[in-house]
DNA sequence: CCGGCGATCCTCT
DNA sequence: GAGGATCGCCGGG
């Protein structure tokens, strides 16, 4: 159905941006907070690898579990920075993490992608993570970077573009069941309730105990 | 199935 | 100089 009144301004704002892709109608200027539920079911790919986002957390202004909380630093800098690009940093020295940047600019918020469905690109992962289990590939943070290739220069850039791509639910897809419960890993702040994932799926970090 | 621990490196105290 | 927004392996029950 093509659309003659195309762009209203209601539209996404990169919706006429050549090359752009999409962010699946995703309003990053939001609280971390309420865009962490809302990210569950969107599809999160890097160049064309990746799957349907089931678990997240979000790290808040003022929120002594975020990075952000002791101020801007070389390592936080993206979290300051505009919302809707990359925060990636190294875990344990280690492992590699992914962060959506959200809030209003400069105010040190972001969203951390912790567990996908995998979807597209399954013999890329499984390369790269050297395994076969699929719920193995991207459950948890350092999982998931491994398996879509992210690493330390992945850091900053913006989720609008490539590699990057946000990918709506189908309109007809039924709208996932989110629980929510204490973040993972984390010991100042540990009782807030800011992790959000898909009941019931297999594809977890680590079972949703939570309420809905 | 569960708990413990080492890896590995950079940041901040 | 300590301690991570983690992971995978090892050992024991």
């Amino acid at each position: 159905m093509p659309s003659t009144t195309a762009s209203s301004n209601k539209g996404p704002k990169n919706a006429c941006v050549p090359g752009a892709a999409p962010l699946a109608g995703l309003d990053f200027r939001a609280p971390a907070h309420a865009l962490a539920p809302l990210l569950i079911g969107v599809t999160l790919l890097v160049d064309g690898v990746g799957g349907r986002i089931v678990e997240t957390e979000a790290y808040g202004d003022a929120d002594p579990a975020s990075h952000s909380f002791r101020g801007r630093t070389p390592r936080n800098a993206a979290m300051f920075g505009p919302p809707g690009r990359a925060y990636v940093y190294r875990s344990y020295g280690v492992h590699w993490c992914l962060n959506l940047v959200c809030g209003a600019e400069g105010e040190g918020t972001a969203v951390l992608i912790r567990a996908l469905e995998p979807t597209h690109g399954l013999e890329a992962m499984c390369a790269r993570r050297g395994l076969q289990d699929e719920r193995l590939l991207c459950a948890g943070p350092g999982r998931l970077a491994q398996a879509l290739g992210i690493d330390g220069g992945f850091d900053q850039l913006p989720l609008d573009a490539p590699p990057f791509a946000l990918l709506a639910p189908p309109a007809d897809a039924p709208a996932p069941q989110v629980v929510s419960g204490p973040r993972i890993g984390i010991t100042r702040a540990a009782d807030v309730p800011w992790r959000f994932g898909e009941a019931g799926s297999r594809f977890l970090s680590r079972p949703m105990r939570g309420t809905g």
